[in-house]
DNA sequence: CGTGTTTGACCTGCGC
DNA sequence: GCGCAGGTCAAACACG
């Protein structure tokens, strides 16, 4: 009901917000004006958009050369896969902080308007520099994936042609290289999976019509355990059938990134409905479900590290039954990508349980089966979860891809911190391939805990060239797969402090 | 008054 | 069977 006009209000709040984003790099690096310790409830600044889809495209248009921010998204995918993996990182804070043209009209205030103009448009340049060499990179890296990845093909079918008649090795291992299992997530049973991690894509074919009650029923832990309660013969067949996809259905997507604010923002509104203390953690678990659409069963969790209070752990669970706002659907597809990849490759997943159960470790499984995207992406899966999770570890720069494949020559790990990483390099390129624990204190953002939200967030994601990377790499898993008309998936990022006009729920 | 948050109670699964 | 922990519900409360 409320809906509309507060997505009317949104709608002029992101007119604003477009006319800012091109300096929210920089006020990010200037930090100053990013506010996140808001005291009041409601104007507290509590989200962190860093998954808007339209700044790139700007800061591209800044950049001056006159080409698109499309085109030059484009170019990081391969053939006619074009994605956008440009990640912007905005905060209502900021975009409240950032000052409005006009109205001051004092001679003093112009001069400093025009001088942080040109600043701005130094630092646009420099942005524009950076990410032509992230391109270049990016084809560097996309290069020497697709000749690894032709190896591989090539060793599996001398492996085929050679052990046809072994039939001791396993089918899957046999048929499905991981490699191939991460590159076309469809040839996997689990495929599935990350289509009901899509929301985007049954509304689209659906209309979101239908299907929400029982996607509901899926998702909701009570709901499925009170539909399985029932057992009448009949549903024993579909009770197991249940019970063998329910630990596909529950995947989760977990995304840690440093956030002053209680929450990271996704574009999608959410309603607390519950709060617990978890064990081991002093800080409360919040559970919010989204109120985007009446019955979506999208759930996320939100928590603060135990280990650094600084990192946001948010969990979303569930695949969304209607539209998504763009912001919400690009951190949908990153976070549907990395749920293909997870499910992509079911047995390497059981393999994961067995080995690391009860150790809550990065499962190697990414190192070894994706190791671009888990290299990159610092994607790990917990065993010890009571479903399969991935996370996406924003917290700090994930090891280069190249150089887990060995494809490019270290470089000496220690770079002065910069104050910005994004125009600083990449400093993740410079950190082991591997790193040893998924919990490890982030190297390259080490300092970041002083700085706003807004400001680590950002570095994270856009410091780091393999980062893009992966998503494009993770996101050429879904495209053409029929997750790439509209791929939104129950991952968002954000947002409900409490802005959220919740449309009722879930009940 | 409508909406969202808080918070204690309740339910369920799991391990011992 | 019992206790613990995770997850959810819903009445009470707060806010605009």
């Amino acid at each position: 009901m409320d809906l509309v006009p507060k997505q009317e209000q949104h709608k002029e709040e992101e007119e604003e917000k477009e006319e800012e984003k091109e300096g929210m790099m920089i006020l990010a690096e200037h930090g100053s004006r990013a506010n996140f310790c808001g005291g009041g409830r409601r104007s507290e600044i509590k989200e962190v958009d860093f998954f808007s889809t339209g700044g790139a495209r700007r800061r591209n248009d800044g950049d001056g050369d006159g080409e698109d921010g499309n085109r030059e998204a484009g170019a990081l995918g391969r053939g006619n896969t074009t994605v956008n993996t440009a990640l912007d990182l905005l905060t209502t804070a900021a975009t409240a902080a950032t000052p409005v043209n006009g109205g001051e009209g004092t001679a003093a205030g112009a001069a400093s308007d025009h001088k942080e103009a040109a600043t701005v448009e130094g630092e646009l340049r420099q942005a524009g520099e950076e990410n032509r060499r992230l391109r270049r990179m990016l084809d560097d890296l996309t290069r020497s994936y697709s000749a690894l990845y032709h190896q591989l093909i090539q060793a599996q079918q001398q492996q085929q042609a050679s052990g046809a008649a072994n039939s001791m090795l396993p089918a899957a291992a046999a048929t499905v290289p991981a490699g191939l299992q991460f590159v076309d997530p469809r040839m996997a049973p689990a495929v599935r999976a990350p289509a009901a991690l899509d929301g985007g894509d049954r509304g689209d074919s659906d209309g979101g019509s239908g299907s929400a009650g029982e996607a509901d029923r899926q998702n909701s832990g009570r709901s499925a355990r009170q539909e399985e309660g029932s057992g009448t013969p009949e549903h024993d067949e579909v009770s197991a059938e249940r019970a063998a996809e329910a630990p596909l259905r529950r995947v989760r997507v977990s995304v840690r990134a440093r956030s002053e604010a209680p929450m990271i923002s996704d574009g999608c509104q959410w309603r607390k409905y519950g709060q617990k203390m978890a064990k081991g953690n002093p800080c409360p678990r919040a559970y919010y479900r989204c109120t985007m659409a009446t019955g979506c069963p999208v759930r996320k969790q939100v928590q603060r590290c135990a280990e650094d209070k600084a990192v946001l752990i948010t969990t979303y669970e569930g695949t969304h039954n209607h539209q998504l706002p763009p912001a919400a659907a690009a951190m949908a597809k990153t976070t549907s990508s990395a749920a293909a990849m997870l499910l992509s490759g079911p047995a390497a997943s059981r393999d994961a349980g067995a080995l690391f159960a009860g150790h809550h470790v990065a499962a190697p499984l990414f190192q070894s089966s994706y190791p671009y995207a888990s290299a990159a992406m610092g994607a790990t899966l917990s065993a010890s979860a009571p479903f399969p999770t991935i996370t996406l570890d924003l917290t700090h720069p994930p090891a280069p891809a190249s150089a887990a494949a060995g494809l490019l020559p270290h470089r000496p790990p220690a770079l002065p911190a910069l104050p910005f990483p994004m125009y600083g390099g990449f400093p993740a390129a410079h950190r082991p391939a591997v790193p040893p624990q998924p919990a490890t204190v982030s190297v390259g953002l080490m300092d970041g805990r002083n700085r706003s939200a807004l400001e680590t967030m950002t570095a994270a994601i856009t410091s780091d060239p393999n980062f893009t990377a992966a998503l494009a790499a993770a996101l050429s898993t879904i495209i053409g797969g029929g997750a790439e008309a509209a791929p939104r998936s129950g991952a968002g990022a954000s947002d409900g402090d409490g802005n959220n006009s919740g449309s009722g729920g879930g009940h």
